[in-house]
DNA sequence: GCTAAATTTAAACGGTCGTTTGAATGAATC
DNA sequence: GATTCATTCAAACGACCGTTTAAATTTAGC
């Protein structure tokens, strides 16, 4: 029976976390076995389920750890926005949603980050369902609402599939960070986050000329 | 031979594309078996083995089958735009990009082929890579070509990163087709289009305001 | 109608899967 | 030192996997 093991973090734990993450980001969920992340993490293949009861467990503990930070600077960057007197911009919004991954401490953040989102997108629905609705509920009803009050004449639902399609990019982003043919090394990454911002802030606008 | 029997009972190999195409939009490929598909097809287990020697390449017959009247129709309306004398905006060229999905004989296909291209974008890039080269190579480039000369002024680096932010749009409304809190019924799609072309038109152009 | 090729079939192959078991190990408590 | 209890371990469970085989059946050509 699973006790909770408050003390020292087990070792064994954090091991077979690491061996998941990066397992389930090469391969996918279904084509990863549980002895291949056990054998990876060498340590006991029953290990897995004593510490985490099934490897679906296993897969949404492997998610939760690295997107609660991210939630948590979100919201965060979001309360400093809405503390400030002065009405802030699309692009205010745009980068406090973005701020997690901008920030100095973001640096071991994105070693992984990046390809686990995408990988936990890019799984069936029946699977991250249960996952994204658990982690993302709160922050995307916030960022609404602080979306709303910078384009105050956009209707709710048409700004509802503007951030849509917004999070379509960034996800395509964090799946392939660079397009086809062009090569993004690691150190061009903000850079990349940099061309996001002026493509989502345009779409959200649509300040139409024509 | 084969006589047309296109009514009512269709061959062994359709039965198995077909069983296949629902399954793997369900589940994914790795979550999807031999054994289901044949099941879900009413034919023997061998069946497909024989008819497509492995079930990477039954995923690649089932993609191709939907993909390649769309890269087709894509080619085509891009040919049009080229042929006429007029230069044309980006707003046409993003349209001619879109027109398999705004035809009139796109009745039958968006009844499968958004949720396909979704499943095919979400699988494992070492899956989905082989497959997206061969389909997808050459209407990219050309594509990339015409957005140049709509859009003489920006670098072409520039502009494969908004083509890839693009590209991101049109997968997310493909995979989730509506914004999460919005209900989008079948016939809704043409109108999910229009909102998908305003918003990535504003993001390639980038006519920047402030 | 016979023959030969194409197709379908049942059965089995060797492996890998997620999960469970029960005993061995380790460390802390009394 | 004995007891307790969380953890690790080797081993096995039944189930399902993709693929192969060889015989049975259907189909087409003559």
């Amino acid at each position: 029976m699973p006790v909770a093991a408050t003390r020292g973090a087990s070792s064994t734990r954090e091991r077979i976390l690491d061996a998941a993450e990066s397992l389930f980001i090469e391969h996918g969920y279904a084509a990863t076995s549980l002895r291949a992340i056990t054998t990876a993490a060498d340590v006991n293949l029953a290990a897995a389920h004593y510490h985490f009861g099934s490897k679906f467990d296993l897969l949404a503990a492997v998610f939760h750890r690295r997107i609660e930070p991210v939630e948590r600077g979100r919201l965060e960057a979001l309360d400093a926005l809405e503390r400030q007197e002065a009405p802030f911009s699309v692009r205010d919004v745009v980068y406090a949603f973005l701020s997690p991954m901008y920030g100095a401490e973001a640096d071991d953040l994105l070693d992984v980050l990046p390809d686990l989102i995408g990988r936990i997108y890019a799984e069936p629905e029946s699977l991250t369902k249960p996952l994204l609705e658990g982690e993302f509920s709160g922050v995307a009803g916030r960022y609404l609402t602080a979306l709303g009050q910078a384009l105050p004449d956009v209707p709710p639902a048409e700004l509802r599939w503007r951030f849509h399609f917004t999070i379509g990019a960034m996800i395509q982003l964090l799946r392939f960070r660079a397009p086809l043919g062009l090569t993004a090394e690691r150190a061009d990454f903000v850079g990349s986050l940099d061309r996001l911002v002026d493509y989502v802030v345009a779409g959200l606008e649509q300040e139409r000329t024509s």
